[in-house]
DNA sequence: AAAACGAATGGTAGCGCTATCATGACAGCG
DNA sequence: CGCTGTCATGATAGCGCTACCATTCGTTTT
């Protein structure tokens, strides 16, 4: 047969001489490999999917075929073929926020290890705008779905509900729709509020930047809350209109001074509040933690390189991202996840601030 | 006809009994959508992707089917048969560096608000690793691909040059394959150099963290030696091995001290190195800049809230990042575009450190 | 030796959608 | 009144690949 091949004649060949429709891509295709390598198109796309169910003499010029021809496998074709993609759909609430880039980075690196891409949604603490991202990757059969949080609107949760294949909800620890990686974010906030409190601190208010966004900050407050209620303490709470930001902690500095004179410690929701309002009591003169003690949480390098070092709360973050693909891949895989809950627990890093 | 809907019989009807084949999936398809709206699919399809195609009233069923089916449209198959895809692969060599992040959400918020979604790919600085991304990506019919820096692999030049979709190049200025968004590093270089010159030091070390990785900091040291050569200094390298961390500005700080007692000022190759090596100059009780002046690249906000803040150059990555999508959106939408090349610039930011 | 089995390969028919062409209806125009 | 142009809609045929069976052939089992 010639090799412009143009397949099978239409079933009724009773068409006139109009040339029906031929919508052409110059792209190489796998039948063109196929013949190129003498083998059939099916055996072509064993030789590269399933190497070891056909011979080596067929998958030795079946590659070889590949490379002459520069071809590239059409992965939406094979996508919609197979109904599996490869793709792994990942949603977070910020990148501002370097704690989500971090997850980030531990699913990619070992998700495109095993193969899989990452394709990419940004919510901005929006749960509407989570609903329509998760609507257009399933759109793209995603083999599984990762997102920051057990938080989603109702169209989202029956959405996922009724979706058959993996969802992972990192960050925080709860009950989740499926799989779920993170730590308890209750138990963080009492752990430093009960720091705050042995190391002699009656006076803590606790700063943070729009909770009603980041509500993992506000169940820390909550923590927070809980220990200092049981001590009989009053626990007052100032939150911020800005984003968590440097300059944000500065300012938070500032207006705590101003609204609670007598204040001793600030618990800070993360640390770049705590970092920004560390170094802004240095440049006002104010001793750290003589006159003001500073904690923060995350655990980011930064706190390790200020004087004093911040007192924070370390999260195994990039850790987060690994276990987070690890259990995936293994789900993916067809073997059973060791469990579907994993605490990744979190560290308490005195330092100098407090 | 009845709603389980066997479409039309296979040409020839002499197949005996055996019921052939029949792979299914419970998901929703757009013909069961055009049916319920009592319209064909082929309007179906057009009331949701070119809805003033077709009159108001197939819209308005169109959509009510859709809703009350729970109707999401399977992206894989829609490409497959358009070959276009509303995915923009993304590349970029690191995602600990923060400079990319920025230009990633820079990308994303323009490129997400046109209803496009970022394939993310991370090469580590491994231009293979690129190549092999880039094929990926390819494969999945992007409208158009991001990449940082204009350096590729031969296979992945070839790639990219035979493909017939917009290529952005950010970060760097030069001749570029097709779009490019960037700024001067060797200009940047010399910039902050002279400043270093201008302000009467005279023992200048350069200090950049695995610059055969990150080649655009050896560009700026590029820059910066060659002012330094006209004014017949000496232009001293000191390469770490480490990645650009607080830490590892801390340790260049050490061995710069060791090295080149003389040293009067240290340009960083960029903030974290900066910042790194400033703290522990505090730590260690010497005085910026009497003792030794240091000086970044990137402008980062942690600069501003040192003290004395320090001296950097401020690239504006987000910029980069939205500009770039603007530019992409432009091509995709059929428009021309203004410029293949923008130079988005820098400013240099005298602080304290210097 | 016959039957049963497994490995390698191939033919066929879709996956769910949209590009292309064709059609019919209706308005505008000489 | 027929001709052309525009608009809304539909029938058909793929996009490039892989799942599903069927077939062949060489090897093992009874």
């Amino acid at each position: 047969m010639s090799k412009d091949s143009p397949s099978k004649v239409s079933p009724n060949a009773d068409s006139p001489s109009t040339t029906r429709q031929r919508r052409s891509s110059d792209q190489v295709t796998l039948s063109q490999v196929a013949q190129a390598a003498g083998v059939s198109p099916i055996t072509a796309s064993r030789a590269l999917n399933y190497p070891d169910k056909v011979s080596d003499s067929a998958r030795l010029s079946v590659l070889q075929a590949v490379e002459q021809l520069g071809y590239v496998p059409n992965l939406v074709a094979g996508s919609l073929a197979s109904s599996r993609s490869r793709l792994i759909a990942v949603i977070v609430p910020s990148l501002i926020n370097s704690v989500f880039v971090e997850v980030i980075k531990g699913l990619q690196e070992t998700l495109e290890a095993e193969g899989y891409q990452i394709l990419l949604g940004n919510t901005d603490y929006d749960l509407d705008r989570e609903y329509q991202l998760v609507r257009t990757f399933l759109g793209w059969s995603c083999s599984a779905l990762v997102t920051a949080g057990l938080r989603h609107n109702k169209a989202c949760h029956t959405l996922l509900a009724n979706w058959d294949h993996p969802i992972m909800e990192v960050m925080e620890l709860g009950k989740g729709m499926d799989l779920n990686v993170g730590l308890d974010h209750v138990a963080a906030g009492r752990c430093m509020a009960s720091h705050l409190i042995d190391k002699g601190y009656r006076h803590i208010v606790y700063v943070g930047a729009r909770l009603s966004q980041d509500y993992r900050a506000r169940m820390r407050f909550d923590g927070h809350q809980s220990v200092l209620k049981e001590e009989g303490l009053d626990a007052p709470l100032l939150e911020l209109d800005t984003l968590g930001s440097l300059q944000a902690g500065a300012e938070g500095l500032t207006q705590v001074l101003a609204q609670y004179p007598h204040t001793q410690a600030i618990h800070f929701a993360n640390d770049d509040l705590a970092a920004g309002a560390l170094l802004a009591a240095q440049r006002q003169g104010l001793n750290v933690p003589k006159d003001i003690a500073i904690a923060g949480f995350n655990g980011l390098p930064l706190g390790q390189h200020v004087t004093p070092q911040l007192t924070t709360i370390l999260s195994p973050r990039e850790e987060m991202g690994r276990l987070a693909a690890k259990e995936l891949i293994r789900r993916l895989s067809g073997k059973n996840v060791y469990r579907r809950q994993h605490d990744v627990g979190f560290t308490l890093q005195a330092g100098g601030s407090t």
